[in-house]
DNA sequence: GCCAACGTTGGC
DNA sequence: GCCAACGTTGGC
């Protein structure tokens, strides 16, 4: 089983919007960055755990946990010229662009902020949320940086 | 293939 | 709102 963190801004979707969801289920589309693609494509299973994040707010930080629910498939959102996040030259033929499904678990008990995450240099050495600047909306979570992190709630 | 220009991310 | 960091684009 793999760990992740997924960054989303709560003004676009927030851990209330997925836990509100049909199924408590989204689909995690947008997504047009390759590396994050890759981690998607290449590493996430049925199964696998989340960190949800909430980035360019007033706290950022991680607000809750989810769960994989889905392999990678297609995201038809880069099809859709009426779309946000669209992409004219992801064929569909040979779609560019991936998403997974998330499905929520719960709030954690607090906000497991940022900068408290930053007070932590040893225990979470090489977590990719903290390495300098990062932009990642789609990064993977160790084992042990996972259970460390959820030590703190 | 280099690299300047540009757009985006996201903390502060 | 600012701006550092980074990814992408496109001319050459």
């Amino acid at each position: 089983m793999n760990y992740w963190l997924l960054k989303s801004e709560p003004d676009a979707f927030s851990i209330d919007d997925l836990k509100n969801a049909p199924g408590k289920t989204e689909h995690w589309d947008g997504v047009r960055n390759y590396q994050a693609r890759n981690f998607m494509r290449d590493g996430m299973h049925k199964g696998d755990q989340v960190f949800f994040y909430h980035s360019n707010c007033k706290e950022p930080g991680i607000v809750g946990l989810a769960e994989i629910v889905s392999g990678a498939y297609p995201d038809h959102t880069a099809f859709d010229a009426n779309e946000k996040y669209f992409d004219p030259k992801s064929d569909p033929e040979n779609p560019r662009w991936l998403m997974v499904d998330v499905r929520y678990k719960r709030k954690t008990k607090r906000l497991i902020s940022l900068s408290e995450i930053k007070q932590h240099p040893e225990q979470l050495d090489g977590f990719a949320l903290i390495r300098r600047g990062n932009r990642l909306s789609v990064m993977p979570v160790s084992k042990q940086h996972w259970d460390f992190i959820l030590s703190l709630e």
